[in-house]
DNA sequence: TAAGCCTGTGAAAGCGGTTTCTTAGGGCGT
DNA sequence: ACGCCCTAAGAAACCGCTTTCACAGGCTTA
């Protein structure tokens, strides 16, 4: 239990004979060491078992090597596989480039809120956002110049690098998709609309629509929030509104599934009578039966990508925004 | 991107006439100081926007405010959802007494990894592990006084604090619903035997078969890893060693599903030829058809309770491990 | 051979808080 | 009134590492 004090450099330096300069030199991989000086150093660091104080280092150089993951939501999200796939991307970017990952999952908010003080504080070297509702504390935060990246689109135009999934070009080919195999009218089930992926998924739809010509018919157009629950809810409302439906491109798999449930209690049959498409191909397009068609994304890679993204600005290079490619995988339910 | 350098207790102390050790004070509730002069503080420090450097703060005080939680595998565990729910449970207790979560997830291995390097280099105030496969490094860090808690059961037994689901009870449950509902040949999908969790699992299956006088035959304990696919392989294994199989129990849903999927390819109807039991009460259990039946473990409050227990160690309070019942619920599949 | 340059190294000044040690008063007892 | 104790608040040491600055000594150049 008694929390063994650890040697410091003071102690390195006096096994090695040397100065405590000249460990933090070698520690630091600074080449202007002699080769000898720099053996015995590291030998004394062996034979002690030290281990170097992140946080005193932090102090000295202002550098923490720590990143803020920050998920702009409750926690209930993380029942969603994406945020953990997602940030296990980044997480594996930034271990390879010596950098440790914070998680933070809670509304942002105000301004005033913890993960405001929190990245305000200093503790970190940079901040990675998911899922953003609002700009304010990223564009607070890069006044003060701290490094950040968007997962996402961010709603309003700055230079503030981003990466993100096609989701225009996703929904679009989903949409399209939908209506080559005969469909004539095809709803959508949108996300949480607050976010610009949600928007970009409908626009792609309407995309689809404006270029046949056709407006979609009112109700048609149903505003979900990516959960199951409302998933079934809104598609039995729009089989009340709109019992020849004959396609549905939901945003996520999850309101997919609510979809194919309701329609299949109700003996609608799927892909027959009703086609559904959903977004994500999450292991749930996998497990269902029928197994359901769904836009791939590649969540690793967009995880990666800002975690690379970060890397990069924090070396001073310069960076473009990120857009992935999505695919549709056809599965049994469209 | 001018990094404006932000104020610090110097600036603090001379604009609300004081010394930097009364900011201090003020500023970690030291009830002594007299009322004007801490109302003096906290002006100056609401009119400079002063935010505290935790880093400097956790170099003198030796206190970083940060915990680990470690999740012992590759990072591709985090597409089950699991991990993601309790490290959201986790995270929000740690929240509520001012600490944050670092992630970190990553095979722990050795005890020269990079994880074993972080945690002892003192950036952490302690550690919560998840999934360990092997008790070494947290016998290591245990010596060197860093509070840890771990989940799921230890390999080994030490007085290392830890919180777990009844596995052993939720087994039991499960196998003993598959026999009451007049299953006489059930199988066990495990999962991966190296962790605690599974082996206390396949212990309740067998605990079943042991009060009723008999052994389960060869060939319907299979070992699985919690993959949809290896739940199709084994099934596929398992119906051709013994076609009259009518129970089947899986460790968890993503299996049972990989069992639900080969058995209906083969015509095999489900729950009226073979009863299937999942574990965990994922989302994916409600939504697959039939709706899957499982073992319920309520996986927030498996996070907070390490959470709660990581605090209560931080104040040097007693603590006992936890162990938190299941429940079964039942649904289409058995 | 003297002046000018590197180059490797040590001394020491931070980084921005926390905490111990000290001291100046104020209240109280006799 | 005098001495003692207690309290509020400042001075300064310190946490462990980084980094600037200065310096000695060896080399090059004229």
């Amino acid at each position: 239990m008694a929390p063994k004090t650890r040697p410091t450099y003071s102690v390195i330096a006096k096994t090695a004979g040397v100065s405590e300069a000249t460990v933090s030199r070698v520690l630091n991989q600074d080449e202007s060491v002699h080769p000898d000086r720099a053996k015995r150093v590291l030998e004394a660091v062996e034979k002690l078992g030290y281990k170097k104080n992140r946080v005193a280092s932090a102090l000295a150089s202002g550098r923490t090597g720590l990143i803020a993951v920050v998920i702009d939501d409750d926690l209930s999200v993380f029942a969603d596989p994406f945020y953990g796939t997602v940030t296990s991307g980044v997480s594996r970017v930034l271990m390879e480039n010596g950098l440790q990952t914070v998680l933070m999952v809670s509304p942002v908010g105000s301004l005033e809120g913890s993960v405001a003080h929190y990245l305000e504080s200093g503790e970190v070297d940079g901040a990675i956002f998911f899922a953003l509702h609002s700009d304010v504390l990223v564009n607070k935060l890069k006044k003060q110049g701290l490094p950040l990246v968007i997962t996402g689109t961010p709603h309003s135009t700055s230079d503030v690098a981003f990466v993100d999934t096609d989701n225009f070009g996703g929904a679009y080919t989903a949409t399209k998709h939908l209506i080559s195999q005969g469909c004539k009218k095809v709803a959508i089930i949108t996300g949480d609309i607050g976010t610009t992926a949600a928007k970009q998924r409908l626009d792609g739809y309407l995309q689809v629509y404006r270029e046949t010509g056709h407006v979609p018919a009112k109700g048609l157009i149903c505003e979900g929030d990516y959960s199951f629950e409302t998933g079934k809810a809104l598609t039995e409302k729009l089989l009340a509104t709109h019992p020849d439906v004959d396609g549905i491109f939901a945003c996520n798999d999850l309101m997919a599934m609510g979809a194919i449930t309701v329609l299949q209690d109700r003996g609608i049959s799927v892909p027959e009578q009703v086609r559904v498409i959903g977004f994500d191909d999450s292991m749930i397009a996998q497990t269902s039966r029928p197994a359901l068609s769904s836009i791939r994304q590649d969540v690793v890679a967009l995880g990666e990508a800002a975690g690379s993204l970060m890397i990069a600005q924090l070396n001073g290079e310069d960076f473009e925004p990120v857009i992935l490619p999505t695919e549709l995988v056809l599965r049994g339910s469209a």
